[in-house]
DNA sequence: TATTTTCTGAGGTACGTGCCTCAAATAGTT
DNA sequence: AACTATTTGAGGCACGTACCTCAGAAAATA
């Protein structure tokens, strides 16, 4: 059997309360005692029962996500997880909700956080972009005591807001090597296609696309950002141009998640199958685009991982603790058709 | 406040035995009454505090892993994450140990399992490579009780044995396909090097290699396999050789986790950078080897995965549970340069 | 209707820890 | 030595669930 607080209490020759004082740091205990208490804890290797710990104290946390309602599949998939991550948090006294608010108007995201404080909710993960209300809004909130962390896409926050999210940079580095290496040293130039270069989250993959392709493939030139904004039309017509002007496109990459539009696009202009197409996701459309062999690769993050790492972050902080640095980096995964796995498709 | 088993003998107009005789499957509840009580969990969204309950019952899982004495970076990663697990498992009452046996005596293995019964342990993950005499005995333990799973090498056990790796020929075809990628519509030869090709693994990761190759790029063939057995002379001489015979070997791929005496055989016959190299595992040497471009690609599973995986299957089997299939399921992960993360490398 | 069988309720103890109170013992000060 | 301040012990209730017993109610059978 495990050694609880009776036995160390034994072993320490004090009483329980004592090491009730000890364990939660409580005052008025001699520093000797202290000290063969510890002794006593190393000695038969008492480890606090925590779930015992944690029921006795009946302390619970509130967590909520804060998300965008306009999304993508990518943003669907993260609120099929935290529904999922509610009920696995349910056991350890966790409760996790999430909010949708309208993403392009920062005022009302702004005015939501200031309603928010620690009478509603312990921590929040927002995920939103970058404005100066929702900056300001955030400090004001973590000043009134409630744990915040940026959620996926980053606000550039002081240091006391913890980052949940993968480096951008470097998602957009491994799409710039695994792009040079499929282009296989042929000249030729590579077409770059985002939703909006407003979000920060996109220049930083171009950056790191372009700082890879400078340096270590000098054959090949990517060309300017061409910008959907959701418009089929449009795209269709600026990327059809651009095929005809550019006879040597050999890559396509997609900084944003939603790829339809621009998939459609590049389709249309030429074969998906002779182009080398990197996408960003792990989507149906996206997972659906590789086993056809249209999509080459597929930068990816853990949905899953990204939620219960916020989560995790937020109790750290209420407790006082540290995160895991280590524990909560989001890698970034690299998918083609042969390691898709079984799992089925999620939404 | 979360709802109680009090609150649901309540709302379900029944008394807190019945609740429990409903909750806990036992016998003696008329089925009007166990329909009533599961539809006042749903109405009332009610939720079993699952520490409150294995305190309750005062429940202990033991597990063991049970691996090879000689071994590879990868190896002693694989235990250094089993102590971790070991400390992050106390706080949910299952004690993880492990045992290393000697990996080439099929007999020792089997006799140890020999040994084994419900008394010592709850469950074991067996890592060893395939022999009939471990094969049966680990049949014999599973009948006397014990839950058992292989763990990263197949046994090719029956179904009642749960497997916890990664599908090693997927692998492969993950190899398979970067390697026919990267070099890029190229005719040319590719080296193929493992320690031993009497490893299941490697015969099934060799398989999903050829797979793809002969698939999909037809003008690269992969040679014969080349078996190190762990000499430096003798593989440099082979891989010497080998490169003076043919001209046109484009790509070397490492099949087995040891790359070291692979690497510097064929360091020592051709240009690394110049030669597309894969290999497998996130060991220091193969971190270190893909920062410096020696390594193209690595194709990896994530060894704290592993462990976690096996300590869950193995404790979903103790509790009568399927385990969650799509959460047990090891990713192939794919590394190259720059997505290796910040994290320390781990030896 | 009488008898047996099957269900159900009431109540208890236990798990390991947190947190409280009150009295007693000890240490430190004058 | 007498006093105060500090430290310690003993004990109890609570958290939410498991698991046990026993009595009594309801249902099924004779």
């Amino acid at each position: 059997m495990r050694p609880t607080t009776k036995d160390l209490a034994k072993a320490a020759g004090v009483s329980l309360a004592t090491v009730d004082r000890v364990l939660n740091r409580r005052p008025g205990v001699r520093k000797e005692t202290v000290e063969a208490v510890t002794a006593a804890i190393e000695e038969i290797g008492f480890e606090r029962n925590i779930s015992a710990a944690n029921l006795a104290r009946s302390r619970r946390y509130r967590f909520e996500f804060l998300l965008p309602t306009a999304g993508d599949q990518f943003l669907e998939t993260l609120v099929s997880r935290i529904e999922e991550a509610r009920a696995a948090f349910a056991a350890e006294h966790t409760e996790v909700g999430f909010r949708r608010i309208l993403s392009d108007d920062p005022h009302q995201i702004a005015a939501h956080l200031a309603r928010l404080g620690p009478e509603d909710t312990d921590g929040i993960a927002i995920m939103a972009p970058e404005a100066p209300q929702v900056r300001d809004a955030t400090h004001r909130l973590f000043e009134r005591g409630v744990k915040v962390v940026q959620f996926v896409a980053g606000q550039l926050g002081g240091p006391e807001v913890d980052f949940v999210g993968v480096d951008n940079n470097a998602a957009g580095a491994t799409a710039g090597r695994l792009m040079g290496k499929f282009c296989g040293g042929r000249t030729g130039r590579i077409l770059v296609i985002a939703d909006t270069m407003n979000a920060r989250d996109n220049v930083e993959r171009r950056q790191g696309f372009d700082r890879i392709l400078t340096a270590d493939f000098p054959d090949l030139s990517a060309l300017p950002s061409v910008e959907t904004h959701g418009d089929p039309a449009r795209t269709r017509r600026i990327v059809g141009n651009l095929f005809e002007n550019f006879h040597d496109i050999s890559g396509v990459y997609v900084l944003s998640s939603e790829t339809r539009v621009a998939l459609e696009a590049v389709a249309a202009a030429t074969d998906l199958r002779q182009t080398q197409v990197i996408a960003h996701e792990r989507t149906a459309f996206n997972v659906n685009k590789l086993r056809s062999g249209e999509l080459d690769a597929v930068i990816a993050q853990n949905p899953g991982h990204l939620v219960r790492s916020a989560i995790r972050v937020l109790r750290a902080r209420c407790d006082g603790r540290e995160p895991i640095a280590s524990q909560e980096e989001i890698r970034i995964e690299i998918l083609i058709r042969e390691n898709l796995g079984q799992a089925a498709d999620r939404t």
